[in-house]
RNA sequence: GCUCGGGUGGUGGAAUAGGUAGACACGCAAGACUUAAAAUCUUGUUCCCCUAAAAGAGAGUGCGGGUUCGAUUCCCGCCCCGAGUACCA
């Protein structure tokens, strides 16, 4: 008897699958396509762990199946490579990042290869590949040669607004641009120089230079997006961040907004995900209302934005953002050193500051009061930091008895507080909920408040005190980073105005440097390249892309990868259009799915792209965790102290190498010793019976916790056929998952009765004789089910039934290979290696069982004669009779209060009612 | 605080359209094989009461209500856990 060998028949069907080049894919028109992506993987040093496999794993059953049900699957697999630990590690060590990058990927390959997935490796790219960033330089320099025309909805050419300007000048044009770009007629324009011209169209760029207030990380010497700052810590590293005026690159996504907005209806995502999206694309409608103040020789106007326009009678104060322009220059001569030592102290906090102190309110007044529009009384401005710069107009009109943040402020500072809105609750102020009907509020009183916020702008609009305005939360992203790992801008600088390379020039190359640090000036690196400008001797652009530039097309690249010519040929993408199914995190739901989005509505208004969705269904795999253990260090010392005594002593938890450490937490002294050189002299305070006990937590699995479970191990211990099955049988894909080893024995188990299904102890050949009954509706139930199941993604339940399938078909000691085949078949998409193996070896099949079609179920063979019906009397089961399907409702009735379990239930009393539902159950009501 | 998930045996989980709660697997217990152990196989395993055992009775899907002949599933109110988000006017 042939025993099961799953680390010998693994290699040998990985390499004949790679040189069969079984999961070579090309456009097939006879075919319907499918395209289904994992997220892009940053490679990093430690390689994979079991968590990064559960998508992984996932979307291979899902592409295998699709295979066998005919259709041209893509289902590729490439790196996301540029990168901060690279360049960090580039730093410490001078080693180039392209060495550590390029070793990193070849483990993640080997590693992938290990599995059995099938990717189609031909088509495999990479994000730091001078011929994959080529085009997202060529992508970006689109962006820069771009401008939104709002009327139209779309991205067009800078020469179709060049042609504006020379006929109209820029007074008609209504464009997504800097805030208050500078005007000019077509004669204004034509006697500028190209110098002037150049600063007019770099305000109507997507792409664009502009001042910002940036998220500074002075440790990694580099900018970062919101989404990369966490509580004012960057994401990567941990470092603080501060806040910092900067000429940057910036991207203009909010020219989007409402289209990414209406996108979201389109497209099959999970709810929490577009929600998540929508929050943070946060449009809100309402008003911009202009504020006079008052004083004898200058009158400013303050333009606040308020989304209750309804609650204008309920002011009694304004407050300025730190940030305002009015906001050093507003202050009487009184009041203008303590505004302006309060705005210097606020602007230059650090974010992580600006957190902890969010709760209290803080502000100066500026000595200068507005007008109130319609009472014409006057109302103090004020400035506080509670107050955003970059959001509405930096400015708000405070009504604190309809504000929670107004409310604080006003307790603080004693200002008066109106009530304008009467509360039908008649609870405490403040009052938020947008229901109820209008008071002290002269011309609005007794109407609702969305009467009463029409007619007020109505009434704004007549005036000309205000216009209705809808604003975003959404900003634009900014686009420079300082560092050397990136994608090169393809720009230079002509009188420090940007110009973009001729595409003939691309790729622009990283050049090679002596060291990755900022230069000694706090330039970029690429500061330190020598002959950094273009050949007419102009200086090139220092900075580089930041990490998400790649990602956010790689999809398109993958449907024709070598293509020379142009980023994918419309043939490819038309063809292969959206993804249909994208497996990955839910933490990249504001970032990388936010600009993948953006990009291909970009390229598709400039008519490189039929889509303008990327992703047409999104699922996000749950995390995995494991357990991670600690011990406890008395602060200071070496001296570690056990679990239950660490309470006596002032301790910090550090997290132990799990492996370190028993099932019942007990720590492996020795072991620990020489876990890392600086533990070589390290004691401990032991229990009572000698024993070191760990404390131990459940956490997400990661190299950082120590409690990551590579796939390696648990090949070389059972298989990656096992791996595969155990990964998907934890549990359902979107869920969270608690990684022990504890179960995987049983799949393991499942694979070995599998094989023995094949090769029989008993050694009884097969036969090919047809089937007998029972066999058929084994197989036939298990196909529907497992067809159904991979549909809904259900894996898990996948894996059970395969089980039941086995289970059933050895109690019937079934030979048959016609049966037999079929299960081999519903098999492979789970545990390739094995069903080829049994396919080839055991049943004696020429072909690959790649080439074999999913079977269909004959329903004739799931049609049941009889049906075993629980008998219920007031919903509690009291017996179960079979009855054959042919017998009518009545005599089910008449057969059910007949049988002997049911007669004692019904004496003395009586029966109202009888449910029969068929093929169900019987309820008889008493 | 807000938004989105989720609470089912000792454990992971199943129940797809309101119809037998606990599939499948782990663990545990007993037995077979073995000199013995491991491996393997067989049987049992929601809890509680009763019983020598069988049989039988009751409770039960976070808690409290509701709709229904019938609720893990639908509705209302609460509690707990997890994730995301944080002055966005």
């Amino acid at each position: 008897m042939k025993m099961y060998h799953p680390q010998e028949i693994e290699c040998k069907w990985q390499k004949y699958w790679e040189d069969q080049k079984s999961y070579h894919t090309s456009i097939a028109s006879d075919k319907p396509k499918y395209y289904i992506l994992d997220m892009f993987p940053y490679p990093s040093g430690e390689g994979l762990h079991v968590g990064h496999l559960v998508g992984y794993i996932a979307t291979d059953i899902i592409a295998r199946y699709k295979r066998s049900k005919g259709y041209a699957v893509l289902h590729p697999m490439g790196f996301d490579a540029f990168g901060l630990p690279a360049e960090q590690y580039a730093i410490q060590t001078g080693q180039h990042p392209a060495i550590t990058t390029a070793n990193n990927i070849q483990r993640y390959q080997q590693q992938l290869h290990k599995l059995g997935l099938s990717y189609d490796w031909d088509r495999a790219i990479t994000t730091t590949d001078p011929q994959y960033y080529k085009w997202t330089q060529w992508i970006f320099r689109q962006l820069f040669n771009s401008w939104y025309d709002i009327r139209l909805q779309k991205a067009r050419p800078i020469a179709a607004l060049i042609t504006i300007f020379q006929q109209q000048g820029n007074h008609q044009v209504d464009a997504y641009c800097d805030k208050s770009p500078k005007l000019f007629t077509a004669q204004e324009w034509q006697q500028m120089n190209e110098e002037a011209q150049q600063t007019c169209l770099l305000a109507y760029r997507l792409a664009f230079l502009e001042d910002t207030l940036v998220n500074w990380c002075p440790e990694l010497g580099t900018v970062l997006a919101n989404e990369e700052v966490k509580d004012g810590f960057s994401e990567r590293g941990g470092h603080p961040v501060v806040r910092k005026q900067m000429k940057q690159w910036s991207l203009r996504i909010t020219a989007y907004a409402d289209r990414l907005l209406a996108g979201l209806q389109k497209i099959n995502w999970p709810t929490s995900t577009k929600e998540m999206q929508r929050n943070w694309i946060g449009k809100s409608t309402g008003a911009e209302i202009q504020f006079t103040t008052t004083g004898e020789n200058t009158q400013h106007t303050i333009t606040a934005f308020t989304t209750r326009p309804d609650t204008l009678f309920g002011v009694t104060f304004l407050v300025l953002a730190p940030e305002h322009p009015l906001a050093t220059t507003l202050c009487t001569p009184a009041y203008a050193t303590a505004a302006t030592q309060y705005i210097t102290t606020v602007i230059n906090r650090s974010e992580r500051e600006r957190l902890t102190t969010a709760h209290k309110a803080t502000g100066v007044f500026t000595g200068v009061y507005a007008v109130h529009p319609f009472t014409q009384q006057p109302i103090p401005i004020w400035i506080s930091d509670y107050v955003l710069a970059n959001y509405g107009t930096g400015a708000i009109m405070g009504v604190p008895a309809h504000d929670s943040r107004d409310y604080t402020f006003a307790t603080q500072f004693q200002l008066p507080i109106t009530q304008v809105i009467a509360d039908p609750s008649d609870s405490e102020l403040p009052y938020e909920t947008k229901e109820g009907v209008l008071m002290h509020s002269d011309f609005l009183n007794g109407l609702s408040v969305q009467a009463a916020t029409q007619t007020m702008l109505e009434k704004l609009a007549a005036l000309k005190l205000g216009t209705p305005k809808t604003t975003y939360r959404l900003r634009n992203a900014i686009f420079s980073r300082q560092r050397y790992w990136g994608e090169p801008f393809p720009i230079y600088y002509k009188n420090t105005l940007p110009h973009s390379l001729p595409t003939e020039e691309l790729p622009m190359a990283l050049p090679s440097l002596d060291s990755y640090k900022p230069t000694e000036t706090g330039e970029p690196p690429l500061g330190r390249a020598l002959d950094w400008k273009t050949k007419d001797g102009y200086p090139l652009e220092l900075n580089t892309m930041p990490g998400w530039a790649g990602s956010s097309w790689y999809f398109f690249r993958y449907m024709d990868p070598h293509n020379r010519s142009q980023f994918v040929s419309p043939e490819a993408e038309s063809y292969w259009q959206a993804v249909d199914l994208y497996v990955g995190g839910a933490e990249h739901t504001t970032g990388h799915l936010l600009y993948a989005r953006f990009w291909t509505k970009f390229l598709h208004d400039l008519g490189y792209v039929t889509v303008d969705e990327p992703f047409q269904q999104m699922i996000h795999q749950g995390m995995m965790q494991s357990k991670s253990n600690f011990v406890y260090r008395i602060k200071g010392t070496k001296q570690f102290v056990s679990y239950h005594l660490r309470e006596q002593y002032e301790t910090t938890a550090m997290h132990v190498a799990t492996a370190l450490v028993d099932k019942d937490n007990v720590l492996q002294l020795e072991a620990f010793q020489n876990w890392r050189p600086d533990l070589k002299d390290a004691t401990f305070i032991l229990e009572e019976d000698g024993q070191y006990i760990c404390g131990s937590e459940t956490e997400k699995m990661s190299k950082s916790k120590f409690n990551a479970i590579t796939p390696d191990d648990v090949i070389n211990q059972y298989g990656a056929d096992t791996l595969r099955l155990y990964t998907m049988f934890l549990g359902p894909l979107e869920q969270a998952k608690l990684w022990d080893m504890h179960g995987i024995e049983g799949v393991h188990r499942f694979l070995i009765k599998t094989w023995r299904l094949f090769y029989p102890t008993s050694g009884v050949p097969f036969s090919t004789d047809s089937p007998d009954e029972a066999a058929q509706k084994i197989i036939h139930q298990t196909i529907k089910k497992i067809g159904e199941d991979i549909q809904r993604y259900s894996f898990n339940t996948a894996v059970s039934n395969l089980m039941i399938c086995v289970n059933d078909l050895t109690a019937l000691g079934c030979r048959h290979r016609h049966v037999l085949g079929k299960f081999l078949v519903l098999l492979a998409p789970f545990a390739p290696h094995l069903a080829e193996e049994l396919w080839q070896y055991a049943l004696g099949n020429e072909a690959s069982i790649l080439a074999a079609p999913f079977p269909e179920y004959d329903e004739a063979y799931l049609q049941e004669s009889s049906c075993e019906y629980p008998i219920a009397i007031n919903g509690k089961v009291r017996t179960k009779i079979v009855f054959p399907l042919t017998m009518t409702q009545e005599q089910i009735e008449t057969a059910a209060i007949a049988h002997p379990d049911i007669t004692k239930w019904l004496e003395g009393k009586t029966i109202q009612k009888i449910v029969v539902v068929p093929q169900k159950m019987v309820n008889i009501v008493v």
